[in-house]
DNA sequence: CTATTCTTTGTAAGCGCTTGCATTGCTGTT
DNA sequence: AACAGCAATGCAAGCGCTTACAAAGAATAG
């Protein structure tokens, strides 16, 4: 125990015992290349032996770059984009970023605060889920020199840059394959979320263009939960016609319907087919397996890591470089439909 | 559109604007009340004008309180640490802090890495699931003077502040509640984790103790997931005596049994009880309602919040205020066992 | 009416880094 | 031998805030 343990050390306490500048010290950890090997080895000892750990605070500071990602999601005890937050966690720490979490609440109601929080503290990107509705938030972002990310979505004018998908074409693709499958008689299960909706929309428009018929439809509360998957059954099985296929807005619900049909006797897909939404985990867990729709929620987290970085070596931004990736979507065919 | 749009506005952009010192626009953000209203008032008019958003970097490193927390859990797809994780960063932006989200994975390989990243950035806190092995690193965040909480779990010598219960007790209370019940042949199926097998060798001692017999045991990789309930039904199966209740050290492992259970014919409990740990969402909506224990990781997160909070307004750390708050733990009667 | 205390504000010195520019030796050219 | 070019380092001016200390009035006390 040395007789200061007390006086964290600081850039200068390297740079005396190294014998060097504090510019060359820093320059060692920012870009090792730059200085010569023989110099580079007695900083590593200092550091070593100071136990230095670099104030980020003063080095974003006088640097003007945080190496602080904000990541705002909804919540994340129901929700299917934690698989994107781990996948964005991964790649970024190994950047040497760090993610800063906002849960911004179903309604999004926190969003405005956390946005204004990731601004203060000058993060390098921020990325949502969804968009921005508020007017003067999209606009405060637009002016920022942050890489804003959208995620999930493609939106029609995004502020930056987008990495998603088109939940209208997810649902108008599941509109086709449940037809070609031979149901006649779908009936929707939608959380109340626009993301859900948009799927929804696209494919009731799509099955009333192809049949002339309207689905049975209801709208959840979201975020949606095993248990009120169970409690539609009831309602489903009120419904003229009689549904034959139940398309479910997220993979919990198609789990809490299947259980209950299953539990009243009903043989899945025979009585009743069920289509989810996510893939979760337990998706191909379960019995029958689901059919379900899979995002590749990594690979949004990948993509959207990956523009990061790109700014971070390039320029400021400019309207040219607006990026947007569509990571698209896959129907998995479980044998629950 | 202002002719300088893209100028982001500084403390003295306001403080001219408004007509007084930086000085007392700094006051007026951080203390309000020591300012005289009619300057308040113009300070108001001022920031709005500018659209003004403090440099948080800057007056962290300032005033050496970077209002960062730092939040360390293994991982977020299965995790019960979810509820802590929501509750937490809920009452943090009610205070002004951030999260910091750190996944250490299941082995804690990040650990050391995101405990450095969140020392180099000035966490105000730094919040940990568990305890810190190494006695590097362990001594490191002893040295610094962030506030370290160690949740979820109540260590014999911790760090700092510990929130958690007796993973030990749990294991006891539950073995006491299997014998209560009639219960004379348990099975353990146990995540691979510190935390679980604490719990399924307080279980274990209990149950020796009390009848003289060995419990059937099983230790599956962490996290353990539904599919892992359902395939490690065979097994069950296979082992003599068979037994009449499984004790699995999560709710997805009790979900996935019971499922596999059910669809082989099985009664549950008459047949095979089954008892879960975690109290996830879907624990009262399954049918039967799963039998499990309850811990209340909202209050884990609001207690770790509060320590946080009493801390920032008090001088540094002493050790002599060490922190220890046991949430305890309670047996959810269901009607899987 | 003077002395004392409070309230409100200003002055200015940092907080611990980064980085543009300048400097110092070298190596290689002509 | 003189000089251009380059690699490695140092100097020092910030980055945008906070806060100890001082100052100036206003309020209260004696």
């Amino acid at each position: 125990m040395s007789m200061n343990e007390k006086k964290i050390a600081r850039l200068d306490d390297v740079a005396r015992l190294a014998g060097v500048s504090t510019a060359t010290v820093s320059r060692y950890i920012n870009a090792p290349d730059v200085v010569a090997e023989a110099t580079a080895e007695r900083i590593r000892q200092a550091i070593e032996r100071t136990g230095y750990i670099p104030n980020l605070l003063a080095g974003g500071l006088a640097s003007r770059r945080s190496r602080l990602v904000a990541l705002l999601v909804p919540d994340i005890t129901h929700s299917i984009y934690n698989l994107t937050i781990e996948a964005m966690s991964d790649a970024l720490s190994d950047d040497g970023y760090v993610v800063m979490l906002g849960l911004t609440g179903a309604d999004d109601a926190r969003a405005p605060a956390l946005i204004e929080a990731a601004l203060a503290r000058r993060a390098d990107g921020i990325i949502l889920t969804g968009s921005v509705a508020d007017p003067r938030l999209r606009a405060r972002l637009e002016r920022d020199d942050a890489t804003v990310i959208e995620t999930w979505n493609l939106p029609n004018r995004s502020i930056d840059a987008a990495v998603g998908f088109s939940h209208t074409e997810v649902g108008q693709a599941v509109a086709r394959f449940v037809r070609q499958r031979g149901y006649r008689y779908p009936f929707l299960l939608t959380a109340d979320s626009p993301r859900a909706k948009a799927r929804r929309n696209g494919f009731i428009a799509d099955w009333i263009a192809a049949t002339g018929a309207s689905p049975g439809d209801a709208v959840l509360a979201s975020p949606t939960r095993f248990g009120m998957g169970r409690t539609a059954f009831a309602q489903l099985r009120a419904n003229t016609p009689a549904p034959d296929v139940v398309i479910c807005s997220s993979d919990w619900l198609a789990h809490g319907l299947i259980a209950e049909a299953q539990s009243a006797g009903l043989r899945v897909p025979d009585d009743l087919a069920v289509v989810g939404f996510g893939n979760l985990p337990f998706a191909a867990e379960m019995q029958p397996a689901l059919t379900t729709v899979r995002i590749d929620g990594a690979r949004i987290g990948r993509e959207a890591v990956a523009i990061l970085r790109r700014r971070a070596t390039g320029a400021a931004r400019k309207p040219e470089d607006a990026v947007r990736v569509d990571v698209g979507f896959e129907i998995v065919v479980g044998a629950s439909a």
